[in-house]
DNA sequence: GTGGTCTAGACCACC
DNA sequence: GTGGTCTAGACCACA
């Protein structure tokens, strides 16, 4: 698996972090039990404080995503639901409303922001095989 | 003009201001070469901190959407696209990608998001007085 | 709201702040809407390190029981469900085990424990009006 | 003696080790005076690291539940209660107390936990071979 | 070696 | 002033 950040991005690097691991594991790159590169050893290949990765791992784990046993790692656990359906749409609603005021601000119409997100979303979805 | 502040957001205040400025202009709600609020006025109105009003308008002025004349205010100005047509859609793009990690994250599809969207939008336009 | 951390425990001292910040929420000492402390005034307070205040309050974020507005301050929210019920079960049963665990090494039987947790707990409530 | 191992608990190996050999002690399956398997043999077993089961060992001495004969091996002890009543009493508190605050922050009642600490502490009673 | 916790101190965006 | 992010470095428990 191959990690990049970007220095100069808005995202914190972190959740850059965070995101990446996300798809690799939806992409099936990462299989469920298979261990994620030591919170050190990511950080020495990224060079980027180890603290940096341990908050994108936690973020991950809190998601229930990964699992983490002491002392041996981080491990991608079985994909189970973790939130309530009220949950996901408050905090997908949360993301969109974003979205949408960005787009007004920038001038776009409703059309344009679907069809580039329906193009952006598909682009996504053809990397990840398994999903 | 009408600005509705939503304190509980995760959007900054000033960007929701400049956002909703950006919108009414848009609109046509507020026409070219009109006169906006004085700072400390909408400040009173909104009942926050002119520093955070003044932030926003100099947000605007930099994106060429309004201008100012010393000691006068703050006018909509004639020209409005001040980003490239690459930086624009660079900007929606970094948001619609953001909207993408999280809806996979929360195990949404692209249609559901699609859908979600489209209603969210709708609702926003909907909600905006003229346009 | 007083804060009590004990240095010498076993229980890490984010826990120990998020924990009694959660039992002041469930008491109603602390009403919806309330800011808590700042991070840095409550870490202060406690002679600890701010890092160490804002990993409790970033728990708290995550269990939907806290708000965090920017620049503003943490907030008490509007209480809703946020895990499933086979997650909020699954998270039960760990804590559960772990102490039958620690019930069976110690010598002590299934009532003892019962009678026991049913005192514990009822001692908490009692100290929780609202709840 | 059968004992279990479980890698994706959150509990640690040294922990189910030594708790599991308390477990078979006070439910007779282990005699006073009975010799332990080897360090080196039941790591084989377990196909762990020999350190992790002497560690187990080691804490059991520490509570005086075996003895140790130099170069002969561990053995059930004939004095079992070394900690006092109330030293007992407080490390079981101090689980009892965590486990309220996780109850509590997800919300579950008093008597629902009840119920299912008594339900779990069944299950794993029956699993113990005779008790 | 692994992760978990805590400290100290820095810089940023926002109000 | 507020929280958010990142770095650097320390010590601990565990395998």
């Amino acid at each position: 698996m191959q990690i990049r950040i970007v220095a100069g991005s808005n995202a914190a690097l972190y959740k850059q972090i965070a995101d990446q691991i996300s798809r690799s594991i939806a992409a099936g790159e990462l299989q469920v039990g298979q261990m994620l590169p030591s919170v050190r050893q990511l950080a020495r290949e990224l060079v980027i404080n180890p603290n940096t990765v341990a908050k994108a791992y936690a973020d991950l784990v809190q998601a229930g995503i990964v699992e983490t046993q002491a002392a041996k790692g981080f491990f991608v656990s079985k994909r189970r639901q973790v939130y309530t359906k009220t949950e996901r749409l408050r905090r997908l609603d949360e993301s969109i409303q974003s979205l949408i005021n960005q787009s007004l601000t920038l001038g776009f119409s409703a059309d344009e922001v679907l069809d580039r997100v329906r193009e952006l979303f598909g682009k996504v979805l053809r990397s990840l095989p398994d999903s």
